[in-house]
DNA sequence: AAGCTGTGCAACCGCCCCCCA
DNA sequence: TTGGGGGGCGGTTGCACAGCT
């Protein structure tokens, strides 16, 4: 048995709004409220519209306060850093930028942002392309495969960045976690569930939630005070909110490698980087992190998808290590190094040293903030 | 100038969740 | 406890306009 339609579909308008209809819609809403019955309203109002079609309207265009087009790149910088964090949640993200509509911020995802990443990957890789066929031109044919694929710019439906000797090297040192098990508790709920992944969120942004009255409230990233080490300059969203993925993945790589729970599972490694693995990214940027996982993070703004930075570390005393030798290192790690291993192509040794049974500590990384986290 | 292509955005569609009777 | 209805959400579509050939 189908579902009985919200409203009689023969007898409604549909399209562009009239200039009269939208009159008519925020003129009754501003006087009466919605009266918390969208599809009752247009008989109210006397519109020919679907219900859902004038909360639509409303909400997206009619509202007071709506902000159209012209994006900061400060909103540019939260669009980015909540999407890689929480995928295509329109409306959280929404939540974050006032006077922004979910529908809004979904547009100038797809039409401007998507494409401005991709599109740089795209051109990234034509250049390295023209330089290698250069190189082909210039270099006796046969050596062609003999070339090193040194970076970023592999095309990953020819080449996959995870060597498979590495990828076998990986699936016995490394165990899945398992989120909803662990030891450590903020991990806890990352399992799809929507209100858990919610209340985290609200958690790691500073926010409060309201079970009760299921009603989020956020709070900026600027009145958060960072657990020990942890600055807003290694952070570097120091305007913008900390996504939850931000904070984890923070933590996943950093310090002395107390990344191993008491059941020697290595405690929030990404499974999603691993190849053939569930991914916890978007495809888009997933397909840009195994492309080029190097690039995917970096320091400031926009280019904190695709803008260069040093393969370093920051330690607790301001300097820096070699990523290759993290487990040296103290600190925490820049933005830039969070979806940053150790450089597998160079040295597939390294993660299995670093992460291998002896480097196994006994207590699970907790991290916490101020507000009870 | 006309046709083609790309872009931006408003609006729709359909599914899922939650509330309430 | 359960099923229907409304709200909310993400994905998709279609149209208008601008730029290019």
């Amino acid at each position: 048995m189908g579902r009985a339609p919200c409203c009689d579909k023969a007898n409604v308008k549909k399209g562009p709004w009239s200039p009269e209809e939208d009159a008519k819609l925020k003129s009754y809403i501003e006087r009466n409220g919605t009266g918390g019955n969208w599809i009752a309203l247009p008989q109210k109002i006397g519109l020919k519209r679907c219900g859902k079609s004038c909360r639509l309207r409303w909400l997206n265009y009619l509202r007071p306060n709506i902000k159209h087009g012209g994006f900061s790149e400060e909103e540019d910088r939260i669009i980015l850093s909540l999407y890689v964090s929480i995928g295509s949640r329109w409306s959280i993200i929404a939540a974050q930028l006032p006077g922004r509509t979910d529908n809004d911020i979904k547009n100038y995802w797809n039409t401007r942002l998507k494409t401005k990443l991709l599109g740089k990957q795209r051109r990234d890789q034509q250049q390295v392309r023209k330089a290698n066929n250069l190189i082909i031109k210039q270099e006796d044919h046969r050596l062609v495969d003999s070339i090193p694929i040194t970076s970023s710019f592999v095309n990953h439906n020819q080449i996959p960045y995870w060597p498979p000797q590495l990828t076998t090297n990986l699936t016995s040192a490394i165990s899945i976690p398992n989120y909803s098990n662990s030891s450590c508790e903020n991990y806890q709920g990352l399992n799809n569930d929507h209100t858990s992944l919610r209340k985290l969120l609200m958690k790691v942004n500073g926010g409060h939630y309201d079970s009760v009255n299921n009603n989020p409230q956020l709070i900026p990233i600027h009145n958060i005070t960072y657990p020990n080490n942890i600055t807003q300059t290694n952070i570097n969203l120091s305007n913008s909110t900390l996504p939850l993925d931000t904070m984890i993945r923070t933590c996943e790589l950093t310090n002395n490698s107390t990344n191993f729970n008491h059941q020697g599972e290595l405690e929030g490694v990404r499974i999603g980087m691993m190849e053939g693995q569930s991914s916890t990214f978007p495809p888009e940027l997933e397909e840009l992190m195994s492309s080029n996982p190097q690039r995917v993070v970096a320091e400031d703004g926009l280019e904190f998808l695709y803008g260069d930075y040093g393969n370093s570390f920051v330690n607790n005393d301001g300097s820096t290590s070699d990523t290759t030798t993290c487990g040296e290192s103290s600190g925490w790690v820049k933005m830039s190094s969070l979806v940053t291993l150790p450089n597998l192509e160079s040295d597939c040794s390294v993660l299995v040293q670093e992460f291998g049974e002896e480097n196994r500590f006994e207590e699970p990384l907790r991290y916490s903030s101020t507000n009870g986290l």
